[in-house]
DNA sequence: GATTGTCAATCAATCGTTTGATTTATGTGG
DNA sequence: CCACATAAATCAAACGATTGATTGACAATC
């Protein structure tokens, strides 16, 4: 029952409790954090920890796979260092727990899916460059290697998870995004405050992108050609560009209708 | 690591190989067989056995809140029997396992998203009533109760999932919605064979009303209104079905342009 | 010689499942 | 109508297995 990443409750008070003394379980964020007095320093502790910190790196990929294939619970701790090559030990070691293991692949950035609002946003932007962009944004991680569509996979999850991580990625990462193709739509319609209709179109909008992840494998099984090579998915986002821009300019069309 | 309900593999073998001789676990759907002779006892026995049959379904819906809450593997057999309210034997009892628990909610009816393919395939439909068929038959489950959209819950869960149960269930029920959708547009379109670009109007259309469940709490935490009450999905669902409706449009241009 | 990393071994807890006994309901022969 | 046999259903208890996490010893590097 008690077993969720996402809970925020656990700040590894056993750890605490048994090892106060050596309270930095993890040696790799406070090189993160200060690294500007001992630059040297930590150049040889990287290059001669390269069997150390390459562990923590394996386990973080390995994780990545797992977690994004079976699911947090599903996946063993065991089986994380089996398929990382290391020591069980060396999770609690490097990240203290195993939802801090899970946590710090939310944390750093590792490839993931950085959104650049500036692609979208930029007030000159026609319509359709506007929505290329945030389409392409979208879909851009989807033409790239295995490892971000396991990211996206495990953000994907998260969805479906009903506290914790997800929460704070709708505010942090996904709000911000929809917020911006809201400006550029009210922007393009003439409209200043966004009423209900220009919310919907936007969830429209982004959603012509999101079904790409969520229906993959359905896609696969019935037309498998349509996601075969990056080339594929550049047109699928060309014809998905046009289409959002039909959905804008039956807005408008809508929105003329009614002020007359 | 060997914990999926997917798995086909193990067709309760302990329990076969311990109990030869009663061999069937389910007392139900020995009387689901065969009813013919012995009618008036039936009766009886469901009416006495009330109070037995009565643990399986509570099993059931307890079982359903709590996988589509937690999912699967973070639930575990003694909170669903806690939650009906009944013992842990009876799990094995009636379904022989925690994986038979959760396979008997997919192959049970129970509420579920049934898709009726002729609200939007009747050949004699126009456009707009075939696509209002389709979005609607999708969005309706979303008005209803919470049990059904604990249901729907699930069955996403599943879409995430690398094998098992939801690969059968996209060749049994998705995979013919997306033929039947692809006819209609096929059919209004003048095409007879579906192309690429078919098949991408075909999952951009159903992608609009998958949205709505993937982003239900998006929706939720940027703009709640829009999912308060039946009458809200209703006025969302006519949206999307003009902006279907225009992505048809779009293609129609585009193949009218591409025939000159 | 102090720090850092790795390792096998082990901890308590929880997991899914099964057991044998007990209770409850049903049908039968006298 | 009443025991009595039979089956269905429920129960507490325990099973072996696996979980996440920790320990102290050992090796490597500075």
């Amino acid at each position: 029952m008690r077993e969720s990443p996402t809970t925020a409750t656990h700040k590894e008070p056993t750890r605490a409790r048994l090892k106060p003394v050596k309270s930095a379980p993890q040696p790799k964020p406070s090189s993160f954090a200060a690294a500007a007095e001992s630059t040297p320093l930590r150049a040889e502790q990287r290059r001669l920890s390269a069997g150390g910190i390459e562990a923590r790196q394996q386990l973080m990929t390995a994780a990545l796979r797992l977690f994004s294939e079976k699911g947090f619970a599903k996946t063993s701790t065991r089986a994380i260092a089996q398929a990382a090559g290391v020591n069980i030990a060396s999770i609690s070691y490097y990240f203290g727990d195993k939802a801090g293991l899970y946590r710090a692949m939310f944390n750093e950035p590792m490839a993931g899916p950085e959104q650049d609002h500036s692609v979208f946003a930029t007030p000159h932007f026609t319509l359709r460059q506007s929505l290329a962009g945030f389409i392409g944004s979208f879909l851009e991680p989807m033409k790239r290697g295995e490892l971000v569509q396991q990211c996206m996979r495990l953000h994907f999850r998260e969805m479906l998870e009903p506290t914790g991580v997800w929460a704070h990625e709708i505010d942090k990462s996904i709000k911000p995004a929809h917020l911006a193709l809201l400006a550029v739509l009210g922007r393009h319609l003439g409209v200043k405050a966004a009423d209900d209709h220009l919310h919907r179109l936007a969830f429209s909008i982004a959603g012509l992108a999101m079904h790409l992840y969520m229906a993959r494998e359905v896609i696969e099984a019935i037309r498998p050609r349509l996601l075969q090579n990056p080339k594929s998915i550049d047109v699928w986002a060309a014809q998905m560009v046009e289409q959002a821009e039909a959905m804008v300019s039956l807005e408008a069309a809508r929105r003329k209708k009614q002020n007359k």
